[in-house]
RNA sequence: GGGCGAGUGGCGAAACGGUAGACGCGCCAGCCUUAGGAGCUGGUGUCGGUAACGACGUGUGAGUUCGAGUCUCACCUCGCCCA
């Protein structure tokens, strides 16, 4: 058959993509009729862009699965809503405008434009017409008005305190975005340093408890405990030890400390004060005043990092003061360490040196006494054993503890805490690690804060009326850790709107994850003017059924937005409490060289290139393909080809079903001696076979499995081309699910196939009747096709396999059984032995134990 | 130090406690070609054997089970998060 001169059109992908991008485009394909209801809804969330200028693979690793989920939903009949935008307040277009002297505004733009041209060029099916783009004043102004919100309940507030500063941003952080032991800012890696401002906050901490709660949320594990340890609940008490009397005092102030366990109360051996401390002055003793001070000195050069080191000696020295310990009257020394921080609880602690590690290590280091409290059971009678610290709480009980002595956790603690109560000396609290977040930043490019300063009211709130608060262009871009707009005059002094007299707007602008906040509802209706979101949308189409996204925004953009949609909630602006239902965190994909992809580094892969040579489809399909999605990986390019070769057999099968195959001797023939019956039946199982495997991948975000059964599909559909099934209708019905089953994945090949096909059989693209293959349904799946009639059984002996037998599927225990002990394998491997015992597999296998 | 996850061919990877390595890359042989960095057919875990086949084999060591890549325990290596 193929002759040179006849020989088959070349598949080419780059005549059919961006035919069909435009074709899907003019029919508006893919914008969603949010005021359907008509069919079950079903809103699909990737995140965002930001706009820094290329498209990387990475981008297209994380949103090509999502938009083929989008596609199959379509085709499951859900109306689907798949919106996208950019996330495009931020600071790498305010360095671009220092660095090249052009306006943010100016980048972002061009950048946005390059990549809404590539994000087309995916084929990906977002609907554009819902685009939200969060440096438009359409869209920050609601940041604003949620802002004065927040700021009318209390949810916004201002205070002075020391904050993280990444010296290389010259901005402020909030606590989720600085990272590691080192104490590093998020976005470039430098170790961040304290600063001591005034800055905005949000209360999410008024949260904390509400934000524990993952109930009805279908989130990976991962995330749910990164998110629980970072609230960090405690459940402990407050306790008051008392200053005792003594010769140069007269003593009886209230010590108040923090403890998780209480249950160490009688083990408490001194005290440590933070050298911050108030009352250090008031009690030290006239001996101990020099050394006092000169270590309070010391203290205020140390940095927090230094402090807090577990490296380092321990340092401290003792006030020659004595506290009162509430639970058993015994009086212990006060000492004052620096690794007791004044910011943290009360500056204060009782050191149980027997039971907490920092603790014990300044006893040691400084001779104080160390008393064990708790000891494991097998050692409670005689805890001198015990190696110290001990810090276990199951499997151990208190000793030495009054009135709970000889109880297990957590009642120890309770009594303990019951005890301290009962005393007058203290209650219960809980604390949690997670702090309000830090919303200032002195940046330019971000949503203006819309307050005015005023000498006489404070601060005040931009009435409604005057929102949006726009950017000035009147800016000088240099870097002084001052916020630019400081250096915009003319839009900087404005009067106070309570009073009238002079006033200065807030020159900070928002942290760009307010923006990232709520943005899928502002998605529903992006011109909106009423509000900053339409609520008959959300409740029709919120929370978000599933999000795709990475997992590096644990503790930041998505613990934000979980606070945002309980925030807005309590205004009455929608009526859910979580934002996303089901979240998926993909991988990430890396550089060949294993690292993180970055310009820097030069292991940016780009896909323009790729998709000029190979086509979206091919680079959409081998995406899917290299692995399962949440696992990431080194990107490796030398699979392509495997793919490249796998769309071309597609295309030989649909447009050539009569072509023989030189190479191939058997070609033209049927295979495996079937007859055309047989040969039908088998097209017929491997096509709806293939389909149901592929949905229960899909479903299962297992696209790399998906992408392998079309595979295996379209192999066992090959040997019969040229033969006389070719075109026939079981070979119609395979094609037919074969083309449907790829449309998700590889959508332009897949709508070129079926319209090819159509057009074969009268119904041009321009016909009325024409319909893309993504309006069509998924295919049916007939289940009595899923099982063949005979089928290979396994037969082990004692566990190891023997041998495989051909058996009916109606073959009975009894004739499986019969069967497989007359096998000579099986004789051989039993070596004379007697059957003990026959283990049936359900079906799957036999094992014969000998 | 704690928590979580992962270690399977030369490579990317499959595998409801039940035939380990599907699918793909690469490689080998053949077909078709003036040609092949195209296409097609077949083969390809390791060792032994022309072969049938046999032995071995999922980081290491033990355990549970008729049967373990999968479950349990200990250990080693790597990754992420937290101190």
């Amino acid at each position: 058959m193929a002759d040179l001169d006849d020989r088959l059109e070349r598949y080419d992908p780059r005549e059919i993509e961006p035919r069909w991008q435009a074709h899907w485009e003019s029919l508006g394909l893919h914008t969603t009729d949010l005021t359907d209801t008509s069919a079950p809804r079903y809103y699909l969330l990737t995140m965002w862009p930001y706009p820094s200028g290329d498209l990387h693979i990475g981008h297209w690793y994380v949103k090509t699965p999502t938009d083929a989920l989008a596609r199959y939903k379509r085709m499951k009949g859900f109306n689907v809503f798949y919106p996208v935008g950019f996330d495009a307040f931020g600071l790498p277009a305010e360095n671009a405008a220092i660095k090249r002297k052009i306006h943010p505004r100016e980048w972002t733009v061009a950048n946005m434009e390059n990549m809404r041209r590539q994000l087309r060029s995916m084929g990906a099916s977002f609907d554009w017409s819902k685009e939200v783009v969060t440096c438009d004043p359409s869209y920050f102004g609601w940041n604003q008005w949620i802002f004065l919100k927040f700021y009318e309940k209390g949810v916004a507030y201002r205070k002075q305190a020391p904050v993280d500063w990444c010296p290389s941003c010259q901005v402020t952080l909030a606590r989720e975005q600085v990272e590691g032991v080192d104490r590093v800012c998020w976005r470039c890696s430098t170790q961040v340093t304290k600063r001591d401002l005034t800055q905005w906050f949000f209360k999410i901490t008024d949260y904390a408890d509400e934000l524990l709660s993952f109930e009805g949320l279908n989130w990976p594990e991962p995330i749910r405990t990164m998110q629980t340890n970072w609230i960090g609940r405690s459940e402990g008490a407050e306790v008051d030890f008392t200053v005792a009397k003594a010769a140069h005092h007269a003593g009886g102030e209230k010590l108040r400390i923090f403890t998780t366990r209480t249950d160490t109360l009688y083990g408490a051996t001194f005290m440590v004060l933070a050298p911050e401390h108030e009352l250090i002055q008031k009690i030290t003793s006239p001996t101990q005043r020099a050394a006092v001070d000169t270590y309070i000195e010391a203290t205020k050069r140390k940095s927090e990092i230094d402090r807090l080191s577990t490296s380092k000696e321990k340092s401290g020295v003792a006030t020659g003061a004595f506290a009162v310990n509430p639970v058993n009257g015994e009086e212990i020394p006060i000492w004052i360490a620096d690794y007791v921080l004044a910011g943290y609880g009360t500056g204060a602690i009782m050191a149980c040196p027997a039971h907490d590690e920092r603790d014990f290590e300044f006893a040691t280091q400084h001779n104080l006494p160390i008393r064990v409290v708790v000891a494991p059971k097998a050692l409670a009678a005689d805890p001198s054993a015990l190696p110290l610290p001990y810090l276990e709480k199951s499997d151990a009980v208190s000793v030495n503890s009054g009135p709970w002595s000889g109880q297990a956790w957590p009642e120890s603690f309770k009594t303990a805490l019951a005890e301290v109560v009962r005393l007058g000396a203290g209650e219960q609290t809980t604390t949690y690690r997670l702090r309000d977040w830090l919303i200032s930043r002195q940046r330019y490019w971000g949503t203006p804060i819309p307050i005015i300063h005023c000498e006489k009211c404070g601060p005040v709130g931009v009435p409604a009326d005057q929102l949006p608060v726009t950017l000035p262009d009147d800016v000088d871009f240099k870097q002084t850790g001052e916020s630019p707009l400081k250096s915009a005059t003319a839009w900087l002094n404005v009067p106070c709107p309570k009073c009238g007299g002079p006033g200065q707007r807030e020159t900070d602008t928002m942290d760009t994850f307010v923006d990232s906040s709520w943005y899928w509802y502002r998605y529903l209706s992006p011109q909106f003017t009423g509000g900053p979101v339409d609520k008959s949308l959300v409740d029709a189409w919120c929370p978000v059924d599933q999000y795709t996204g990475g997992a590096e925004h644990a503790v930041m953009h998505l613990l934000y937005s979980r606070f945002f949609t309980k925030a807005l909630r309590d205004l009455g602006l929608i009526s859910e409490s979580e934002p996303f239902t089901r979240l998926f965190n993909q991988g990430q994909i890396l550089g060949s060289d294993g690292e993180r992809m970055s310009k820097s580094r030069g292991n940016v892969e780009d896909p323009d290139a790729l998709v000029a040579k190979h086509g979206a489809d091919a680079v959409r399909l081998f995406l899917m393909f290299m692995g399962p999605w949440d696992q990431g990986g080194p990107w490796s390019g030398s699979g392509i080809s495997g793919i490249v070769r796998f769309l071309g057999r597609v295309w030989t099968l649909a447009l050539d079903p009569h072509g023989k195959e030189p190479g191939d001797p058997n070609a033209g023939t049927l295979p495996n001696g079937e007859d055309q019956a047989a040969a039908e039946l088998s097209i017929r199982r491997a096509a709806h076979k293939a389909i149901a495997g592929v949905e229960a991948d899909i479903e299962a975000f297992r696209f790399n499995t998906a992408v392998a059964k079309l595979m295996e599909f379209a192999n066992a559909l090959f040997p019969y081309r040229g033969s006389p099934v070719a075109g026939g209708a079981a070979w119609s019905e395979a094609l037919d699910y074969l083309l449907s089953a790829l449309a998700p994945m590889a959508p332009h090949l897949a709508e070129e196939m079926h319209s090819r096909l159509q057009a074969e059989r009268g119904t041009a693209v321009s016909d009325p009747a024409w319909r893309s293959i993504h309006q069509r349904s998924w295919p049916v799946v007939d289940p009595s096709l899923l099982t063949a009639s005979t089928r290979e059984l396994p037969i082990q002996v004692n566990g190891k396999l023997r041998d495989k037998l051909t058996i009916s599927a109606t073959a009975t225990e009894a004739e499986i059984e019969a069967l497989a002990l007359a096998s000579d394998k099986v004789k051989l491997a039993l070596e004379g032995r007697p059957v003990k015992k026959v283990i049936h597999a359900g079906g799957r296998l036999i094992n014969i134990v000998g």
